[in-house]
DNA sequence: GAAAAAATCACCTGAAAAAGGGATTGATCA
DNA sequence: TGATCAATCCCTTTTTCAGGTGATTTTTTC
């Protein structure tokens, strides 16, 4: 079979460097392109249209959320690898609404990027096993609602303290518009009031 | 002259690879080993006596501040360059104060680790320029409100969704201390809803 | 032992949110 | 082409919240 053809883009030399050396001992990946900022990398991606991209989540700039959104949108066919920290991963659940299919930590060892490509490659979810630190938190994983684009304007904007009449004059739409994104804001994420929906929202990195 | 001996602890092996791949490209230093972790670290100081480790701050285990200690005590010739990514830099001071010489980032570029090196050979202080953008944060730190215990019980209810009501049956209370209690928390956090004050308080880490 | 802070309780008003119902339009997709 | 979903708008009732004002009783602190 054709190789995988990967991009690795990262603001860290070094764990550009590191990246590059991993996937060059694994046999099925060939790297078509190592970028430190996501401009770089949508030039990159444009020259050589990769198969998956492995980005990190914080960089300057444009982070690595804004990015995947960026590629799915010019790109939908390309798969995102995102990349973080241990203490990052609250921002899990904005990757994945942002089109991201797996999710690898940086102490990642080789056996598991090649774990996280082929499982990307072939269209599943892949999540670190480090993760994984126990069972509740998968659950939850699970259990972060997909917004739609007006829904996470909304919620920002209540999250700011906004009240209903205020958003709505923000959005240029009816207070009764504004009211039903809340209610259904409310229902997704199966809470029953704003402040537990904000709690929910800040734990998922929503906010 | 003799070249600089360097040891490398982080949990990351990619940030061990790239650091690998970069430090052999500079011709004055030569590795003497790469730790994933303070403890076979220890050993590979004991066997090969470097004149500097670069050990990154949050590892499992023992984290770099301790490890920096521990070096410092068993042995104070052993000059220490921290190394930690972007959003760590508030424990730069804990690392200076454990015998650390130079702090770097993760995202420094081969002319600047070759730049700590020498500086921190010379026995003098190396500070990445890097690092100099705090004085919003430092405000804001300053900014968290002080709560007394049962302000912080009543908060973590309000959290979790419940309605005075609720948290006044739970606290055995009248509903008018539990509005009294909210209503000083609103003050203090200078907020004017729940909203407002369930994400401030997510952000600092209350709830 | 006095002063300050914390915790408690009370009442009122008006605004806002929650909970329930339903309806229309337009785009997307199988 | 029919189904689904997103986004929009409408209405009512009940409950909760926010803002203000004021007071008492503990507990802590100086």
């Amino acid at each position: 079979m054709d190789k995988i053809k990967i991009l690795v883009t990262d603001d860290h030399p070094m764990v550009l460097e590191g990246m590059q050396t991993m996937l060059s001992q694994i046999g099925f990946v060939v790297i078509t392109g190592l970028a430190r900022n996501a401009y770089e990398a949508m030039e990159l991606i444009k020259a050589n249209l990769p198969h998956i991209v492995i980005t990190d989540i914080s960089m300057p700039e444009i982070s690595g959320i804004a990015f995947a959104a960026k590629i799915k949108n010019e790109y939908p066919g390309v798969k995102i690898i995102a990349m973080s920290t241990f203490n990052e991963r609250s921002y899990i659940s904005q990757m994945v609404q942002n089109g991201a299919s797996g999710y690898i930590l940086k102490s990642a060892a080789k056996e598991e990027i090649e774990e996280a490509i082929l499982t990307v490659y072939e269209g599943k979810l892949y999540m670190s096993v480090e993760l994984e630190l126990n069972k509740k938190e998968q659950q939850e994983i699970n259990k972060i609602p997909i917004l739609t684009s007006r829904e996470k304007e909304v919620l920002a904007l209540i999250a700011e303290g906004f009240t209903n009449p205020q958003i709505a004059a923000k959005l240029f739409v009816s207070p009764y518009t504004v009211d039903s994104h809340r209610k259904n804001l409310l229902t997704k994420f199966e809470v029953n009031n704003t402040a537990g929906l904000i709690k929910l929202a800040a734990k998922y990195g929503l906010v």
